[in-house]
DNA sequence: AGCATAAATCTACCCATGGTAATTTAATTG
DNA sequence: CAATTAAATTACCATGGGTAGATTTATGCT
C-alpha cells in the first residue's frame, strides 16, 4: 500500500492534504465520486470479505470516512447500492442465459445455474449484500437482493401461468419462494462444497419445476 | 424494573453484591444458570427486538455481562443456543401438525402453515436467530436455523421419494430449498402483510408440491 | 478450627467500529 | 478581493462486544 501522490507528506499515509483539494473545478474528475467509492468497496469486499470496515473501504478509495459518507451514505446505504449493482449484473447475466434456453424448464435450469455461478464467483459481495449490514430492519436486510430480483421474476412467471390457463396471482409468492430456495441452496453449497455443482443444479431445478409431489409420471422428473 | 432483593443496596440497580454470592452451595438454585439466561434473552428479544445488546440481556437476567459470558458464551453462542431452542419448538409444533395430516400434500401444507405461524408469533426471536449475530462466518449465521430443520426434513423426504421409486438423494438439496423458500416468503410476509395468510400458504404449498411446471393436468394444482 | 484454594460474581476497562462535529483549504461569486 | 460555498481532513463521541482483575463466599485440607 504505497502512499499516493501527496504533495506534503507530513503523515505518510494520509490520503491527501486537508481542506478542499486543489486543481479541480466543479464536476470534473472528482475523486470521491460515487462510482469510485462503490468500485473500491467491491474490490475490498472481494479481497477481505463481507465484514470489512467502512474505514478500510474509504482508505481503499483514497479518501476518509466522511467523504465516503458524503458519497454513498451510511453502511446500509452502501449495502443498498451494492445490492442494486449486483442485482443488475445478475439480471443481465441470467436473462441472457434464460433467453437462449430451448424450453421453459431449460430456462429455469439456466437461471439456477447462473445464480449459483455468479454467487460463487462473487461470494464475498454476495454475502455482503445479503448479510453485511448493521441495519436495524433485519427483514429488509435479508430481502434487499431478493426484492430487486423478485420484481423481475414475477412478470414472466405470471405470463407463463396465464398462458397455461392457470392463476397468475401466485407470481409474487413464487418469486420470493424461488429466490429463497436459491439463496439457501447457494449458501449451503458455498459452505460445504461436497456435492457436484451440476447435480445440485439438477436437483433444485427439479424441485422448483416439478415439485416434491411426483403425483404422476414417476421417473419423468430428473 | 424494580431493584431486586439486594441486601446492601449501595448502588440501587446493581444486580447484586460483588464477589461470590452467599447462601448457595454448589449446584442448587443457581441464578446465572444457562436456562435462566436463555429465558431472559428470549423474553427481552421478544420485547425489544433482535438488535438487543448483551448488556441488556444480562441485566434482564439480573446479572452482568461476564456472568452471561460464563453461562452461554459470546453473542454467537447465544444465537446458537436460541436457534436450537427455536428449532426444537418448531420441530415439535410442526411435526404434530404434519402427523395429523391426511395426505402427504396436506402434510406439507400443514408444515408451511406451522412455520409461518410460529415465525409470526416469535417474530423477533426468529429474526434474532436468522440475522442477529455479529458472526464472522455469515454463511453459518444465515443457515443456523436451517441446519437443524434441514436434517429433520431430509429423512422423511428421502423416505417418500424412495417409496415413490424416485431418487432419494435429492433430499438434502430439497430440504435447504424448502427452508429457503419458507424463509423468504416468511420475511416477505412479515414485512408487507398485505396478502391473506391462507392464500400465501396455498401458493407456497403449491409451488413446493407441484412446482412451476404445470406440465399436465392444468388446473389441478391450486 | 483455621488457612489455602477454588468458584462465582461484579467493576472497570480495552478496543473496534459506525457515525458526526469542527476545522481547514481552495474554488466561486459579487 | 472579500465573503461565501464546497470539499476534504482530523478529531472526536457513543455504543457494544469482549476481557482482566478485584472481591466475596464456599469448600477442602491439615
Amino acid at each position: 500500500m504505497g502512499s499516493r501522490k501527496t504533495s506534503h507528506p507530513r503523515h505518510p499515509d494520509s490520503p491527501r492534504r486537508r481542506g478542499r483539494p486543489a486543481g479541480r473545478t466543479a464536476a470534473d474528475g472528482v475523486i470521491a465520486d460515487r462510482e469510485n467509492l462503490l468500485e473500491a468497496a467491491e474490490k475490498l469486499i472481494h479481497a477481505q470479505g463481507p465484514g470489512v470496515s467502512l474505514q478500510a473501504i474509504a482508505a481503499e478509495a483514497g479518501v476518509t470516512k466522511p467523504s465516503l459518507y458524503r458519497g454513498v451514505g451510511d453502511r446500509d446505504a452502501l449495502v443498498n447500492a451494492l445490492a442494486e449493482r449486483l442485482a443488475a449484473r445478475m439480471a443481465e447475466s441470467v436473462s441472457r442465459l434464460v433467453a437462449r434456453a430451448s424450453s421453459p424448464r431449460a430456462g429455469l435450469r439456466n437461471l439456477v445455474a447462473g445464480y449459483l455461478d455468479l454467487a460463487a464467483r462473487e461470494k464475498h459481495l454476495y454475502l455482503f449484500v445479503t448479510a453485511g449490514g448493521t441495519r436495524e430492519d433485519r427483514v429488509q436486510q435479508s430481502l434487499l437482493l431478493a426484492d430487486g430480483a423478485a420484481s423481475q421474476f414475477a412478470e414472466p412467471i405470471a405470463a407463463y401461468r396465464a398462458a397455461q390457463g392457470a392463476d397468475p396471482a401466485v407470481s409474487t409468492v413464487w418469486s420470493y419462494g424461488l429466490l429463497g430456495a436459491l439463496h439457501f441452496v447457494t449458501l449451503w453449497w458455498l459452505r460445504d462444497q461436497e456435492t457436484d455443482i451440476d447435480l445440485v443444479i439438477d436437483r433444485i431445478t427439479s424441485l422448483l419445476w416439478s415439485g416434491m409431489g411426483l403425483e404422476a409420471g414417476i421417473g419423468r422428473n430428473g
